[in-house]
DNA sequence: TAACATTGCTACTTTAAATGTAGCAATATG
DNA sequence: CATATTGCTACATTTAAAGTAGCAATGTTA
């Protein structure tokens, strides 16, 4: 089986011989810092090396890789100010920001 | 630099020195299927190899890894049953679970 | 305008994560 | 008792990510 590196609606990903949409987004996302960087990026556009900055321990190599994969699912562009999410970038930062407050509640309780 | 295999609240994770709950959850989320299984559990409870066979490709030396990580994040937990999501795992699934209908018109528009 | 700083990378090596395959002990089933 | 199923472990291989160095392009300062 030959999966393609770049998760594309239709094309086979890991999960999903048949490319599910959620199956894409799921191997997209379950990138190393594939949601930090969109998490990030929801402040307002942000440079290359202020995203290296951020995720703190993230190696260019993989940085470039993410902006890469990111940029081909038309969830952040490159703009003048720097990277940015798209429309669709907001979108999929808006069903994922509620995470940002149960993850305390969950923190607090699975914390001794 | 030492981050604990683990992600765990309050302890340094990639992305967090001090562990910030979205970011642990992110790094936990972040991991080769660990989405996926949460999203099938959600259909009810499931056995080691049903879990395998709907990860396609899921070895299972990181189907094992992934449920001891998601078990001790008191998202799943074993029962008589096989697999099944905690009630926190069920919140979670009930956040995650817009993106479904949202990848579905993401993929649409994506795709040529 | 020459020197220095910053940015956005690439190249390369090392380390960690995931895959692939085999197989075994425990329990269930015929 | 024989066979099947389940829940793994062990081990080797492959792939992804990290870590480090550095360079070309552009901007900034003296």
């Amino acid at each position: 089986m030959n999966y393609n590196s770049q998760p594309t609606p239709g094309k086979p990903v890991r999960g999903s011989k048949t490319g599910q949409p959620i199956m894409v987004i799921f191997d997209l996302l379950g990138r190393k810092w594939a949601m930090g960087i969109i998490w990030h990026l929801n402040n307002g556009p942000s440079t290359f090396r202020a995203l290296q900055a951020y995720c703190e321990n993230i190696s260019p190599t993989t940085l470039n890789k993410r902006i890469k994969e990111l940029s081909n699912a038309h969830l952040i562009m490159k703009t003048l100010d720097g990277y940015a999410l798209t429309e669709q970038g907001k979108e999929l930062f808006n069903l994922i920001s509620p995470l940002g407050k149960w993850a305390k509640t969950w923190a607090k309780k699975i914390t001794i």
